[in-house]
DNA sequence: TTGCTCCTCACGTCACGTGAGGTGGC
DNA sequence: TTGCTCCTCACGTCACGTGAGGTGGC
């Protein structure tokens, strides 16, 4: 099939298509005379790469989804964090309209932008569903205004923390795995679970009576040679141990405290739950891993 | 002061300064040594444009914010617009993560895009705060799949309408009355507008009763020898007018009846709402400008 | 030969960033 | 002279659009 019908089933102008050949989307075949042949499985690719063009998703990510090296999941967390963004510049402008003074906008854009830093490198620092889990979570406590000293140099400490923090590389099964695992979740989902972690942590007696099944399940199979043997093991490993080793838990948790009272708040109950949960679980492990 | 201080003192970098003195964003004086001489004026004016581009104005709007050829409201509004367009595709995004299939998003899709389009459209063929307003108002009634000819029909109808309709250009002194007027105005508060008047015709004789001090005074207001040589009255002529002969009555909006049935409903309600009023006070002018 | 399709450059977009190469000031 | 600042090109970015100029197929 040459461009032009490609272009009238696909919808796709012959520059676009173009593009994506030049940009190694698509492979058609070339013929003697240098005419480009798409096949089937060329136009059923354009297909799909005109419906992710046009939910505005960038060529880059266009070819780690058709590689099978992401999924709509991480797509979705980032696209939410972008609306967040936006929706909080709006804010700032509507204030704008309202007559508010530049000084003051100018700090809190600052504000704005120094959150917006952070989850940003938390997503680069930390790969696929673990990175976003973390990203979202902390944004929640990276609404405060920077005041005082000690949080300006928390902050200038957790951005060197996160530039220079060593990339943690999973391989391909793990990779392959917690993609797997987390394909059909949403920013909104993952929002979900942290509230209702929130929620929990707020209650723990509660908490606890209502889910004693489940819990006990959990500790169960936790001690299973099954879960030992299993990739979720692996991860929770691979995620410890460099939780240990990197400065997450000496260097950057240290850090958020002190940049974030609410942080320090949530951190604090987060403790008392745990506690709580060693004294009535003590052959158990601690929950880490939810700071 | 020379570019260096300048960056300090606007946390802006050079590289930036430079292209808004290219782009005519600011004018500093040139000394005999070629160097570029910014006065306080200059700064100021640098420390303005920085927020605006923090709040990822563009440099056209910039200018025409500068100029005071736009306001704040008409930037809201765009914005406005713009997240509510990502939401809308995140949605798409989120369905795909679910699973469902190319087919139906495209079609999801396209008819996404159409309503997007003829709103853009809208607000380029008619000027300043009138647009916007008559923007958000058809944009309610746009979320409806395409399903019929007549429908597809309907829609090329619209879409040559605006991009053919002639220009409504104001003077200068209806143009600044309108951009005063409206100055503090956000997409929220057009939203209420617009909500409050659909309650208003959905439950008219309530309405009636319940306004009916408000009513009367306005409709003395209207007329009144003072409403009669005000800017406001020129701007009505000038929109009825326009409306006449532009094709907005004749060709827009029996296009939109037959383009979308939410609309049709609504135009339904406000003929009634109209004759109801007309009953009530027979001798004002109908209350159209609502279509 | 004509009219259509196909191809590959080359340049433009937007708001700068990243140099290179040259000059001015102390 | 040295080290710093200033200046003006020139090129790159992202996802194409808009031609120009040349070739292939019927």
């Amino acid at each position: 099939m040459l461009i032009n019908e490609v272009s009238k089933v696909t919808n796709l102008t012959k520059k676009a298509i173009e593009y994506y050949v030049k940009q190694n989307l698509v492979f058609p075949d070339i013929l003697p005379n240098g005419y480009r042949d798409f096949k089937e499985r060329d136009v059923e690719r354009l297909k799909k790469i005109s419906i992710y063009r046009r939910l505005e998703i960038s060529i880059e990510e266009i070819k780690l989804l058709l590689d099978g090296k992401t999924n709509y999941t991480e797509i979705s967390i980032k696209r939410g964090l972008r609306i967040e963004k936006e929706n909080r510049k709006k804010a700032i402008l509507d204030r704008l309209i309202l007559g508010a003074n530049y000084e003051e906008l100018t700090q809190e854009l600052t504000d704005l932008e120094k959150g917006l830093t952070v989850t940003e490198k938390l997503l680069v620092a930390f790969p696929g569903y673990y990175g976003q889990f973390i990203c979202l979570h902390f944004e929640r406590f990276l609404n405060e205004p920077i005041t005082t000293e000690a949080q300006q140099s928390a902050y200038e400490e957790i951005v060197e923390f996160l530039d220079h923090v060593p990339i943690l590389e999973f391989d391909e099964d793990l990779h392959s795995f917690m993609l797997e695992s987390t394909k059909n979740i949403t920013y909104e989902n993952i929002h979900e679970i942290l509230d209702s972690t929130k929620q929990s942590i707020e209650n723990v007696d509660e908490f606890f009576m209502e889910n004693k099944d489940v819990i006990e399940q959990y500790l169960e199979y936790k001690q299973s040679e099954e879960y030992k043997d299993s990739l979720a093991y692996k991860l929770e490993m691979k995620l410890k141990e460099f939780n240990k080793t990197s400065g997450y838990y000496d260097v950057f948790i240290p850090a958020m405290k002190r940049l974030s009272r609410s942080y320090s708040d949530y951190f604090r109950k987060l403790e008392k739950a745990n506690s709580t949960f060693l004294k009535q679980y003590p052959e158990s492990n601690s929950m880490d891993g939810k700071e």
